[in-house]
RNA sequence: GCGGGUGUAGCUUAGUGGUAAAGCACCAGCCUUCCAAGCUGGCUAUGAGGGUUCGAUUCCCUUCACCCGCUCCA
């Protein structure tokens, strides 16, 4: 099959605007960097397969090792905590390095991938002080900064540049303030360039109340994760669940990124479908491997193939501190490919995160088994995936072209999740049908997301719903109002099924029931 | 953040220092009995700001956005 020219991404972003699924944020004042509206398509599709994660986890959750089905509960916290939470999480460091501005370069780096070195130089055997120079570690150091040194020497008038001790080199971060102040920046001339090293915070924030002072600060969340943690307590002493139990949760998160990037995949504001999975401390592995395979089983389930799914286990080396386990659901993205990027991170996080709550809240959030006669702080596995990433798999796993096709670019979206069902037309626009039309859409839209079009011809409008991914079209034709029956067109195969007008309800349903 | 590329209508493209062109899409009407048919008419664009110039979509500068590669990625 002959493909066109331009990337898979940029027809997918070109499709999604033509179609109403993704727009560009801001689009008429220029675009914002890293945000992404959901057009009417978009969001229904968006809606969709969180409803669809909705059910699979809190309304239907998936039956254990046991056989029983597990007991998860929902939550919907707010996206502002207090502000002690982010210190607890670790995000509040962890997403503050320092960093260092050049006030002549305009460059931005890391403090702590500087490093300073003093070089001297001898001029008529008397030993000076060259200048303190900087450069980014790494096995360029030696050569970058004899190369800045010959340069600043031909400034200083000549004179023999004595050899350079690399491993006498120090991170910028440990010159005291009148040091920093003295180093010669990175693509610097000058001396003092440098600013101190500041955080530089990959978390939003704003304040609360009218008062703008340090005290008012609070932060957007970075992840759903933490509210449910906060909740954990209240969740347990309301809803009568106990481990193990999860605690699901949807909803918009914000991460000031560095490098916002490949359409919708990394924006800085982007929604997640998180559930933390409380447990005892000694089954923390098992409920991990079992929500590993659960979470790519799902992923198969709302149409992604297979073979474009690869569950990757994080070596141990590069697992965060807490975790004692941490697979990535990748997908083959576009932009990947043939290699994969993250879609889910399934992480087993010990009871980190509710210890580390407990303790700058001051609170006991101990699990106490009276049957036992035990008390112990949950163990907790979070299958944590991004809707909006989803959202990008099912486009870009939908996406089909076929120049055979009256519209060469369609959509194969399961069914369920189409953002429309049916599209419902008069296949000429006069002799009674549009009035049969209309009025099987007015019964069809009350449990379907339906559209109906009587515009132009009957090929365009099947054209028109293959781009949207609309599963099925009816046709009410001449014939309909002798023999009461209507065509049903397949999106996937074209093909058309006489089925009579009362038995329309039926087969759709059976169709969207089995696919 | 760095380097490279791109920015003209909803989409795909053309073009020019002097009235911005086309195809498709879209809308209206006619027509049309199953896969983007036809006819007529219509809407819509030089990302933003500044400079040079009598005149800039074109040349220059700045900026913004997107794409690719690096960097980063709790």
């Amino acid at each position: 099959m002959s493909q066109p020219e331009s990337s898979l991404m940029s027809r997918l972003v070109s499709l999604s605007k033509r179609r109403g699924f993704i727009f560009q944020a801001s689009e008429i004042y220029g675009g914002l960097n890293g945000f992404w509206d959901f057009g009417p398509l978009g969001c229904q599709l968006k809606n969709n397969l969180r409803d669809q994660w909705w059910h699979d986890m809190v309304e239907c959750p998936p039956l254990g090792p046991d056989g029983k089905p597990l007991s998860i509960v929902g939550l919907d916290s707010s996206i502002i905590q207090h502000p002690r939470t982010w210190e607890a999480s670790g995000h509040a460091a962890g997403f503050a390095d320092l960093m260092v501005d050049c006030r002549e370069s305009k460059h931005r780096y890391r403090a702590d991938h500087i490093l300073c070195l003093e070089v001297f130089y001898e001029k008529a055997g008397v030993k000076k002080p060259l200048g303190v120079l900087s450069a980014l570690e790494g096995d360029e150091f030696d050569t970058t900064i004899i190369k800045k040194a010959k340069k600043l020497m031909q400034k200083a008038g000549g004179g023999e540049i004595l050899p350079i001790e690399a491993s006498l080199a120090v991170p910028f971060t440990t010159l005291s303030k009148e040091q920093q102040g003295l180093v010669i920046g990175l693509d610097a001339e000058n001396v003092g360039t440098l600013t101190e090293p500041r955080a530089f915070n990959l978390m939003f924030h704003t304040y609360v109340g009218v008062f703008q002072d340090e005290d008012s600060k609070v932060y957007l969340r970075p992840e759903t994760a933490q509210g449910i943690f906060l909740q954990y307590k209240n969740i347990m002493d309301s809803s009568r669940v106990k481990p193990p139990f999860g605690v699901a949760q949807v909803g918009k998160s914000f991460r000031n990124e560095v490098t916002p990037r490949n359409f919708i995949f990394r924006a800085r504001e982007f929604e997640q479908m998180e559930m933390e999975f409380f447990c005892p401390p000694e089954d923390g592995m098992m409920w991990y491997e079992f929500w590993v395979a659960e979470r790519l089983r799902w992923w198969e389930s709302v149409g992604c193939r297979k073979e474009n799914l690869f569950g990757h286990v994080i070596p141990e080396n590069e697992v965060a501190h807490y975790s004692k386990g941490t697979t990535d659901i990748e997908y083959r993205w576009p932009f990947t490919a043939p290699n994969f990027g993250e879609l889910e991170g399934v992480a087993y996080r010990t009871d980190y995160d509710l210890k580390q709550h407990a303790a700058f809240s001051k609170t006991n959030l101990d699990y106490i088994d009276q049957e036992a006669k035990r008390r112990y702080v949950p163990h907790v596995v979070e299958p944590a995936s991004g809707l909006t990433r989803g959202v990008l798999l099912l486009l870009a796993e939908g996406y089909q072209y076929d120049e055979s096709r009256a519209s060469p670019e369609w959509l194969k979206i399961k069914p369920s999740l189409a953002p429309i069902k049916l599209g419902i037309f008069p296949l000429v626009n006069k002799d009674g049908m549009p009035e049969v039309a209309e009025k099987l859409y007015l019964d069809l839209r009350q449990t379907y997301t339906c559209q109906f079009d009587a515009k132009q011809s009957i090929g365009k409008r099947y054209a028109r719903m293959d781009e949207a991914g609309t599963p099925f079209c009816i046709t009410v034709d001449g014939e309909t109002l002798k023999d009461q029956a209507v065509t049903i067109r397949d999106r996937d195969t074209a093909s058309q099924e006489r089925v009579a007008l009362d038995k329309v309800r039926a087969y759709v349903a059976a169709k969207l029931a089995s696919a």
